[in-house]
DNA sequence: TTGTATGCGTTATCAA
DNA sequence: TTGATAACGCATACAA
């Protein structure tokens, strides 16, 4: 049906080969013959045959991108749409093209992954997310696949090539941050332990505070799924604690929201009664109420970094593994300010 | 490298087409030879190579996703990973794949979909938005390839397979809801008028003013990107009216979240002063000061049903175009009251 | 500089 | 019921 190579050959009276080598563009076949070939091609509307080409390249210029399981509430986060953004531009950069597959149960992903892998559709494999024990991480690195994933692995770090951010560092700085305000009880307010972005922000965290000489208090660290009922959870029962908590550090904008809510219910003001800060800054943080003090880190640029790391990866098969940190920066809005001096009326 | 069919045909025994047969699970081979090929394949590991089965069967079991221009503020929405949720259930039951193509430029997604199409890259193509004009829609009309639309074409309504929600109808009910409750000033405040459904949402608004016989008033119909600032200044100029609306029919759920915080800092209650009502009930709804009346439009089908048509309309290439309208339901929070009637206090 | 021939891993058409 | 063999559309080693 569709014109081939074979069509513009024969328009253009050369040897299939040779139009072959005008698409390459080898530069061994004379200006002439190409623009001959050209000729032929644009007057034909010929367009090469993607699949045909990977067949015989064995190269697909297509790079998979594996999601976390699409019930799962991350999915839901305005996170992935700006990842994608940064991982469709470095992609489209170097004409590759970004191919799917999500599923439900962590054993639907995996077929899924395999189907990908062994199919052959795809030169290489982007893992949305980071998180222990992953069997889809470790089918891709027995096989040697080139990979590269969105968050710092869990194990064998130096043999995985991976874009995150310095999450640790990120934590610090922001409970440092807190305590330079003046909060001595500042408490955590994580999401799913098994993915390491929450163990690593709550690293920081405690590292701060040791650093500061705080106590660590264990009733202060809370983990809830990002959803708004388990944010409710957490909150109510942080704020009734003996001593309640001045300032939290709150693991995901989106958490945050719904612990803003919650606070709002009980009717304690942000940041007048207690400060939140939180991380991602998606566009949602900028349109809270108040607007949320959050960590920027560049969501976008951890998409585009790893299309283009995976690429190169692909291309350069013998190089060693990298890691790529994308930079971050507290964007200072309105949800955190010093704690209330205790009964202030008492004193003068 | 990898496993063929040839290494499994010869440990089975067989010819290779033999296994290609056990493959597609051909009735014509016996049940003896079929065990005896599959414990070969088993033992090999063997994985059927996608892209060489594509080019034999001319056909990829993937499907194209258009996406809008990457820049764009619609991206950002939440509706997004939710589309891809139904899309990617509904291919996946369907044992397709999920081939995407985004851009920044109009003129690069048309190009990212030519190359698609033309490659045969894909057997079918949906699209993810709706908008006037759309060389891309044209160009896959010309070229009679299998697609879907999601959301209403803006031209040719009869001859294109779409999936959408009755729009005009939600925006009608949603704003007789008000009439109801006993507002006569109702603005809207609608995005980019390029999208179809927009232009739907606004006739429906209409259409429920002049049924009522409220007249209709210019000053009340704003359309602003679905961007904070642009809520900003549309929701200010309609405040700063002589007489300013009592309900507000917001066209999406985010942009209903810039309109709530800009009452805020304004001072205007909701629902006390002002009464809002908007469209998707995207979690975020829930999540809001006061949660949103929303009208759910049930995103995740939108999605799942237009993977289920294309894919019928791939596999049936000559049934006739269809229409598949998803119901939506008005979600009643907390963001809708009567008006205040006015100056109470005088009477008495 | 260009053409010929072969292979990439399947499916599908004939025969047998 | 099975086996040869020819496509599918392109890339590439080898010739010329």
């Amino acid at each position: 049906m569709a014109v081939t190579i074979k069509d513009v050959a024969k328009m253009a009276k050369v040897a299939p080969s040779t139009v072959s080598r005008v698409i390459a563009n080898n530069p061994r076949i004379s200006e002439k013959t190409k623009q001959k070939v050209r000729e032929a091609m644009e007057q034909l509307g010929y367009h090469p045959n993607f699949i045909a080409r990977s067949l015989a390249s064995q190269s697909t210029r297509a790079i998979g991108l594996i999601m976390p399981s699409s019930t799962d509430v991350v999915f839901q986060n305005p996170f992935f749409p700006t990842v994608l953004r940064g991982l469709s531009e470095g992609a489209h950069e170097r004409h590759y093209a970004l191919h799917m597959t999500t599923g439900k149960t962590d054993d639907e992903i995996y077929e899924g992954v395999v189907q990908m892998v062994q199919g052959g559709r795809v030169d290489g494999v982007i893992l949305l997310y980071s998180k222990v024990e992953d069997k889809v991480l470790a089918f891709l690195k027995d096989r040697d696949f080139p990979f590269v994933v969105i968050g710092k692995p869990f194990s064998d770090e130096e043999e995985i090539t991976y874009v995150d951010n310095n999450n640790f560092r990120a934590a610090k700085e922001v409970t440092e941050y807190l305590i330079k305000l003046g909060h001595e009880q500042i408490a955590f307010v994580g999401g799913n332990l098994n993915l390491t972005v929450t163990v690593e922000r709550l690293l920081g965290y405690e590292k701060a505070l040791r650093d500061s000489g705080i106590q660590l208090v264990n009733e202060y660290i809370v983990h809830e799924e990002f959803l708004k009922e388990g944010g409710q959870e957490a909150v109510r029962g942080l704020i009734s604690l003996k001593k309640p908590p001045t300032a939290l550090v709150v693991a995901d904008d989106l958490m945050a929201l719904g612990v803003l809510n919650t606070l709002d219910e009980m009717g304690i003001r942000v940041p007048e009664d207690i400060s939140i800060i939180s991380f991602n800054n998606v566009l949602l943080a900028e349109m809270s109420r108040p607007p949320l003090t959050s960590v920027d880190i560049n969501i976008f640029d951890l998409g585009f970094e790893s299309a283009r790391s995976l690429i190169y990866r692909i291309e350069n098969p013998r190089e060693p593994v990298k890691r790529i940190i994308i930079p971050h920066k507290i964007v200072k809005r309105c949800s955190c300010s010093s704690p209330k001096t205790e009964e202030p009326q008492i004193l003068s």
